[in-house]
DNA sequence: AAAACGTGGTC
DNA sequence: TGACCAAGTTT
């Protein structure tokens, strides 16, 4: 009742972003590579990196065949290169096992590598119109709010988040899976984090926050994560160096990028145990997959 | 269940 | 300036 799927919807239809792999000649395969690239990641760094990637890559079995440090370097500065890696085992895994055809039922998507609970049901509902609750950070907030008058969501809980938005979904399936794209758009262009634009909400004659006074946020305080000087940067400006050279690099190529060579040393060896950096016979290192 | 995992824009 | 934030997943 505090999320009027007629309102929402009817917001929806004017208001949402005509993002590329929104549009309806859009494959499945374009839907999962956005959902993965979106993951902890803006729209407007993902959008030129998709268009190329698609472009390049239109089936899973051609970015299958692809090596993992062309993969990699396609991935560029999106972050979380892991992602880059598992897309790829994914994409063999569906050209190998399901006739090149991405899965549409949540559980088979559930077991390829880099899919969870939200990316599942995002394929699922965008992909393929089925009404399964998509839940993500967008979701939870506007849930939050307009359900439970909370000034935002506390910690996640799957089972219990799930369950929120199951009970919200409308009964027909497509519009369903619309449902939960507006749900989702509500919360990245209106339902913000930091300063909600409540006189453009749809649904502000419903939303329990609203009732309430807008409360603030009383839940356990969010643990903020740190970057500068962490493995994670380090990590980064490691990657760096052997994305922008076409050549295997000698360790003293590397050793420049961090002071402290502890750190440095620590970070290039989890690359390799990840699979991200890859040590040839003379010892110089390089992406993946390309030597 | 908490912590690790990139990168860059914004207020 | 620096903390917060961005369509999460994995271990």
């Amino acid at each position: 009742m505090s999320v009027d799927a007629d309102l929402l919807l009817d917001w929806f239809a004017e208001t949402a972003r005509d993002l590329p792999w929104r549009r309806p000649e859009t494959t499945a395969w374009g839907v999962l590579v956005s959902e993965i690239m979106l993951q902890q990641t803006p729209v407007a760094r993902v959008e030129p990196v998709w268009l190329a990637w698609l472009q390049r890559w239109p089936r899973p079995s051609a970015m299958a065949a692809a090596s993992q440090g062309e993969v990699l370097r396609a991935w560029g500065k999106l972050g979380y290169p892991r992602r880059a890696l598992r897309l790829h085992e994914a994409a063999k895994a569906i050209a190998d096992e399901h006739g090149d055809v991405v899965p549409s039922d949540v559980d088979t998507l559930l077991a390829l590598p880099g899919i969870g609970a939200y990316t599942a049901r995002a394929v699922a509902a965008f992909a393929y119109g089925r009404r399964c609750p998509v839940v993500d950070t967008n979701v939870r907030r506007v849930v939050a709010r307009a359900v439970h008058g909370a000034g935002d969501a506390g910690p996640p809980s799957t089972t219990r988040d799930l369950a929120d938005v199951a009970a919200l979904l409308p009964d027909d399936e497509a519009t369903a899976a619309r449902y939960s794209a507006a749900l989702m758009e509500l919360g990245a262009l209106v339902c913000t984090a930091r300063t909600p634009r409540c006189v453009d909400c749809p649904i502000i004659d419903g939303c329990a926050w609203q009732r309430a006074g807008r409360p603030a946020y009383a839940g356990p305080a969010k643990p903020v994560q740190k970057f500068a000087g962490t493995d994670r940067q380090v990590r980064g400006l490691l990657l760096d160096v052997l994305r922008g050279t076409a050549e295997p690099v000698a360790k003293a190529r590397l050793d420049v990028v961090w002071a402290d060579a502890g750190q440095r040393d620590r970070c290039l060896h989890s690359l390799l145990v990840d699979g991200l950096v890859e040590q040839i016979e003379d010892g110089r290192f390089a992406l993946p997959g390309e030597h």
